[in-house]
RNA sequence: GUCCCCAUCGUCUAGAGGCCUAGGACACCGCCCUUUCACGGCGGCGACGGGGGUUCGAAUCCCCCUGGGGACGCCA
């Protein structure tokens, strides 16, 4: 039999980071075994699914790389099969209608908690056999088993049993017509032929409600793998207030979708020493049956450790369109300066993000307009200064050629003709294109400026070395 | 409260009874390289939550405690 996995997010908000976890090992789990990957939306909550996030969800999956086979199924467009369903269920005595008001079951609720007890449904009308009967309360509740418990092996977990007498009558169909999580996603992953769920173990204590809906509904209960959660720094479950929680807010902050996949597989999944995932390395390699048993929490300094493994590793050619993304994302025009793979060469051993890497680019897109203090200071109003700027500038004029290479050469004949080490000009210059003490190598940052804006660059440099 | 799950350096992890004086990575500290900043190299700091068992021998198996997390919806 194939393997059959999916993800089944819910549309209420955009694609977090442990959902996109948990989209990558499903993912990997159905490459891996040369399985099918479905997409399925789960969007039954009409209060709180909307259409953007939907398209935030796609954008996410796309924006990873994650591609599906099959879907994305929409619930909402399966109303009638849910119905269909669970009115089966009803007519096969395996559930049934009840009445109460959703104040009803509160109290219902509270008395028990009152108690000491586990806040469930009594069961009122679970044999009392009323008829059918057309009420705004009308639910649909399945008979679950009261004797006996439940037991699965879990994929990552191990054996997990559960007592029957814990689960109370769940609602699988509201008296808004719409059916509810448990008995939805069942119905769904029988139809889906769907052979191993891999979800959060958010959903551990949903599972034996859902194995006793499988049967009855007379299917088999496919394989179940649940993932560990992933905890905010602080180790507290994750949420907005950790900061970035949205897949894309990493695209925004300079992140490679490659970079982040690598990070999340590594999170509660390991191969011994390795911390390098290519793509295919990760598919040929994972197993959800290595994943770990306990929540991990989310750093970021490793992501962005990782993220520059893979600028300064990956062929600059194939950087350069998200380079270029966020160089316009910072408002930079890529026409008004050098090649950007030149300069994603000068500056991946310096910038641990893209976004990080466009600032850093910003001084070769753009007119120098100022100075710092300390950099004037130390390097142009020195002795030396004037003199290293103007032997250089006659030796970078008189260049037959303009490369990396050339204008090295260029510097070492002008520190030789002032009779100073190389320190002597590179600094100066230094401040003369870029207006800081911090570039990447004097040789690159000179080539990347164009030999004419570094003239004009220099001339500024020693007008501002010989003013008061 | 009840039920379920989890437990190795600050963090991510290796470890499936002897290979462990517990390995790697991130972060941190120091040194080296060096025209700045980085990158890189080398070194350092740093963990098996506690208590009982089982065993010749336990980070590894069992039990208890503690701690953490999750779930108890007509949300998913």
């Amino acid at each position: 039999m194939t393997v059959r996995t999916r993800f089944a997010p819910s549309p209420t908000g955009y694609l977090h980071i442990g959902g996109a976890r948990t989209a990558l090992y499903c993912w990997l789990e159905a490459r891996h075994r040369g399985g099918q990957f479905v997409l399925r939306i789960e969007d039954t909550d009409r209060e709180r699914s909307t259409d953007a996030a939907v398209q935030a969800i796609l954008d996410g999956m796309s924006w990873l790389g994650l591609d599906h086979d099959e879907g994305p199924y929409y619930q909402t467009l399966r109303m009638d099969r849910y119905r269909q369903a669970a009115e089966d269920l009803v007519r096969a005595g395996k559930a049934y209608y009840a009445y109460e008001t959703k104040e009803e079951i509160e109290a219902m609720r509270n008395a028990a908690i009152a108690a000491g007890a586990k806040p469930r449904y009594n069961g009122y009308y679970r044999e009392r056999n009323e008829p059918f009967r057309d009420d705004p309360n009308r639910v649909i509740r399945f008979k679950n088993p009261t004797a006996g418990s439940v037991v699965f092996e879990d994929k990552v977990k191990g054996r997990i049993e559960w007592r029957n007498d814990e689960l109370d009558d769940l609602v699988i169909f509201r008296s808004d017509g719409y059916p509810t999580y448990n008995f939805a996603v069942v119905v769904d992953d029988i139809d889906m032929r769907i052979t191993e769920v891999i979800r959060g173990d958010d959903h551990v204590n949903n599972t034996p409600r859902q194995i006793n809906i499988y049967r009855a509904l007379e299917a088999e209960a496919p394989v179940f793998a649940h993932l560990p959660m992933i905890l905010g720094p602080d180790g507290q479950k994750l949420s907005k207030r950790h900061g970035a929680v949205s897949v894309m807010q990493y695209r925004d902050d300079g992140f490679l979708p490659h970079a982040l996949l690598n990070y999340l597989v590594r999170l509660g999944w390991s191969h011994g020493d390795q911390e390098i995932f290519s793509r295919e390395q990760m598919i040929e390699l994972f197993d959800v049956g290595d994943v770990n048993h306990s929540a991990a929490r989310f750093d970021t300094e490793k992501l962005a450790w990782l993220n520059q493994q893979y600028l300064k590793n990956d062929d600059p050619l194939e950087l350069v369109s998200h380079f270029v993304w966020h160089l316009r994302a910072a408002g930079i025009d890529p026409d008004s300066g050098p090649e950007p793979a030149d300069v994603i060469v000068a500056l991946r051993e310096r910038a641990q993000t893209l976004k990080e890497m466009a600032e850093k680019a910003r001084v070769w897109y753009a007119p120098l307009t100022a100075y710092e203090d300390t950099a004037v200071a130390k390097h142009l109003k020195t002795a030396t200064a004037v003199p290293a700027l103007t032997a250089v500038h006659a030796r970078i004029a008189a260049l037959p050629e303009w490369t990396v290479e050339a204008v090295h050469g260029a510097i070492q004949d002008a520190a030789g003709a002032i009779g100073e080490g190389i320190g002597k000009v590179a600094q100066p210059l230094r401040v003369a294109i870029t207006g800081t003490q911090v570039s990447p190598s004097i040789d690159q940052t000179v080539f990347l400026a164009g030999r004419d804006e570094a003239l004009r660059r220099i001339d500024a440099a020693v007008a501002r070395a010989q003013a008061g």
